[in-house]
DNA sequence: AATTAGATCAACCGCAAAATT
DNA sequence: GAATTTTGCGGTTGATCTAAT
């Protein structure tokens, strides 16, 4: 046992990533899925160790994530779980599709705890503060051992962290379980792990084409913890991205990620892209779909930039000022091959402000970034962009300027039966 | 306008389990 | 079965943002 081995070695770099750095990682997973995270940074010449490159794509980069501000009804269910499962943020985190365990666990140190405080609940225990008061707050029955074992609170060192094991959560919140909380805001968990569950319309919809609502979100409520509906991604000291976000998403048809390793035909879409993977039916991902989605020509002080995009595609939001008069457009191929599975992610553009001090050779030029063909899917990389935006117009197309005009439901039933067709589920 | 305090969030750290050799 | 490597988890930290003074 021990620390990565990486760790140890000299030169790697620390802190936030910049967006050549994203890129290169995200064109790494997106292509040949992450296998053994250790090896990634040697394939793909990141300055990271491998532990690093996997935060960052399971807190950041992954394509599934939901991002935006927690809904009423997911504070609720973290609630709920954290009443159950302590703080056991990963399975949380299952329970709550898009959602990573760091974002939940930020959540409840930063404002969930408050509230229950402030409503009189003892956040630990998640029983009245006075009844904590009474002298039984000793040993809580509902605290974890592992928290009895420190008294309820953080205050552990870290040194001295023991694992102990904690009470059997009920088993029908447990992420194996894909039982809903009877009568609970939780009525829609899916579980994660259930490959017989059968992918609905309203699942995709939902969980694809996602949240329009939150990322609609115009300011960040103040008695909310959550994102900014800019979201800001921080590149360093040198650069501030401020981040529309503007769903927007692309499916790389023509590359063929995985095939670095035969095991990635079905597994690593499993590993590579989780909460998508492991809710839908393990078979061979055989339809070829790709979004695109095209951007207005930078300009000067607001501009449009590659950058990684999630699965809200088709969502737009009129929150930034950066955003307006520009086009989404999605474009879904498909055809009835199940040879040769690829399924990939990619950049799309949006939306992007940069503050950035030059300076240090890390610093990304963004209107470089602008007109490097590496970032876009291959499938477009050939193409003018009046033949890829002539291309996607003839399919869906969508606007970011919050409505979505050319029969929105005709698109999304489209859309469905073709994400579904290619599931072989329809 | 400047300062300060609190809030937020990305990323690091160390540990332990799981996997591999 | 032991040693080593890799992965995943939860706690914590520090930079930055925002609101209040």
């Amino acid at each position: 046992m021990g620390r990565h081995s990486c760790c140890y070695k000299q030169k790697l770099r620390k802190g936030l990533w910049s967006p050549e750095e994203d890129e290169k990682l995200l064109r790494h997973i997106t292509k040949y899925g992450h296998g053994c995270w250790s090896s990634v940074p040697k394939q793909t010449g990141l300055q990271r160790c491998g532990k690093s490159c996997r935060l960052r794509w399971i807190n950041y980069l992954r394509p599934d994530l939901k991002r935006g501000t927690f809904s009423q009804q997911e504070e609720n269910l973290i609630i709920e779980l954290h009443e159950v499962l302590g703080n056991r943020w990963s399975q949380i985190a299952a329970q709550l599709p898009g959602r990573t365990d760091n974002e939940i666990k930020n959540l409840w140190n930063s404002c969930i705890k408050k509230k229950l405080r402030q409503r009189g609940i003892d956040p630990n225990t998640h029983k009245p503060l006075s009844e904590i008061e009474n002298g039984e707050e000793k040993v809580p029955t509902n605290m974890n051992n592992s928290e009895k074992a420190w008294g309820g609170s953080n205050e552990r060192t870290e040194n001295s962290k023991p694992r102990v094991e904690v009470p059997e959560p009920k088993p029908h919140l447990l992420a194996a379980d894909p039982r809903p909380l009877e009568g609970s805001s939780s009525s829609k968990i899916i579980s994660t792990n259930d490959s017989t569950i059968t992918p609905t319309k309203e699942f995709f919809l939902d969980r694809f084409v996602t949240s329009h609502e939150s990322s609609t979100t115009t300011c960040r409520p103040s008695n909310l913890v959550g994102y900014s509906p800019l979201q800001q991604l921080n590149y360093g000291t040198n650069a501030r991205l401020s981040v529309n976000p503007t769903p927007a998403l692309w499916f790389n048809q023509n590359c063929r990620p995985f095939e670095m390793n035969s095991e990635y035909h079905t597994n690593s879409i499993s590993t590579a892209h989780p909460s998508m993977s492991s809710s839908i039916p393990p078979v061979p991902v055989g339809f070829k779909c790709s979004l695109n989605l095209p951007s207005d020509s930078p300009s000067t002080g607001s501009f449009r930039n590659n950058r990684v995009q999630y699965l809200e595609a088709g969502t737009s939001s009129n929150s930034s000022s950066c955003n307006s008069g520009s086009n989404s457009s999605i474009e879904l191929q498909s055809n009835n091959s199940f040879e040769n599975s690829v399924f990939s992610w990619g950049l799309a553009d949006c939306s992007t402000q940069i503050h950035s001090q030059e300076g240090e050779p890390e610093d990304i030029k963004w209107s470089e970034y602008l007109q490097t063909p590496f970032l876009l899917p291959a499938t477009i990389q050939n193409q003018t962009p009046q033949s890829i935006y002539s291309d996607i117009k003839s399919e869906t197309h969508f606007t970011t300027d919050g409505s979505i005009p050319w029969h929105q439901s005709q698109a999304s039933d489209m859309y469905f039966q073709r994400l579904a067709a290619g599931f072989g589920q329809i």
